[in-house]
DNA sequence: GTTAGCATGTAAGGAGTTACATGATTTT
DNA sequence: AAAATCATGTAACTCCTTACATGCTAAC
């Protein structure tokens, strides 16, 4: 499991489950989506995309593409399909490692609405933890080996060890900030005796919109 | 040219200018010096180091290897040969666009030492406007589509935005320094009239296809 | 009527990871 | 004697980028 790729999927899943869309804005979204503006390549957006519909997760939207046929030829509109639903709920709760890598966190970030909070918390820590793990490396190989580094050298250590400081507090601003909704949450469905609504976690998706 | 390994190969031409080592003790090295914590793998390194070889660029440093290789086999020193001081001279004082990017600004960062303030200027200006067309495109995005977007999509946007103009004054700060450095270094040679110490690496300053 | 943007794809190849395979040396 | 760490390498595989190739449509 936790292919590098599955970062890409769960991003074209995540979109076509907000509606359906076509590669070309497919590539927009995903590259406005992950911030930061790196852009996505159609090298790497359309094979995959191509991939998905042999793997069933995504079709033809039949009716709008044929809708739109007759003036643009050759545009095609994505669907997701029942099964790719599943995989998104599937992948945008699943919180193992494959959520916290740098390449992955993003994406899992972006589709947290979809999820619930229990997820969500188990997610963050996660991704802290590992970045705590890279500081603890970083600053014991500094202290080996301060007084043989240049200027510069240790101007970049400095640098990177700053940012990624800064991202755990970021992260550990938004566990905290978690732990209040979700403390809010279990008072309310505990107060009410009724387990319902945690069932299919997707009542919660709709509560976040603005 | 401008392979995305070069990254890789300033990294062991600049760790082995400094003093001969094995792979192994590359390995730790290289991982230490781009700071963070990133692991570099074997199986990344190795086949690496044999193409470099076989490039000319480092050789097997024979008197310590065999040195060595009474108690310890199969232990393999490694040094630069005239030909690698050479592309380290060129690699690192290249201010063209494969000195900005993500995965190489940093190696050529932390050989900065081994340039003149120019080119170390050039550097730092090439990457910041590389940041700052990011900043630009992520920030129209976001302007255009704020409305439509979920807390956590928002957030990671600013968080995003925050991360990067954090960095980019990092460098504004890097430059102006710089700068200073420079205009001290500039007058003392303008008022020495003498122009031989820029013989060697200035003239591929104009040099900025790739 | 031509430039800019919309829209879809393919082919070739680079970079680097994982997992495998092996064995020596040091520490506990 | 076992465990950890030093030390080197290979093969298969994945992901992705670059460069190419094509044609439609809107705007100026």
């Amino acid at each position: 499991m936790a292919k590098r790729g599955d970062a890409l999927e769960l991003a074209v899943l995540g979109l076509l489950h907000e509606s359906p869309m076509h590669g070309y804005e497919l590539r927009k979204q995903v590259t406005a989506l992950l911030g930061w503006g790196r852009v996505l390549s159609y090298g790497s957006l359309y094979p995959c995309l191509k991939q998905m519909v042999r793997d069933g997760l995504i079709a033809e939207d039949l009716a709008v593409t044929e809708a739109v046929r007759s003036s643009r030829r050759g545009k095609i509109v994505y669907k997701l399909t029942a099964e790719g639903k599943e995989r998104f709920a599937a992948l945008v709760s699943a919180a193992g490692p494959s959520a916290w890598e740098d390449d992955s966190f993003g994406v899992h970030f972006a589709f947290f609405s979809a999820t619930n909070a229990e997820t969500r918390i188990r997610i963050l820590e996660g991704r802290r933890s590992r970045l705590e793990e890279r500081l603890d490396r970083v600053r014991t190989s500094l202290a080996r080996s301060r007084a043989r580094l240049d200027r510069y050298t240790l101007e970049l250590q400095r640098h990177g060890l700053d940012s990624v400081e800064r991202e755990v507090r970021w992260l550990s601003e938004l566990i905290a900030s978690e732990r209040v909704s979700q403390a809010a949450g279990t008072r309310t469905t505990d107060s009410a005796g009724i387990t319902t609504t945690n069932a299919d976690q997707t009542p919660s998706a709709e509560t976040n919109r603005e």
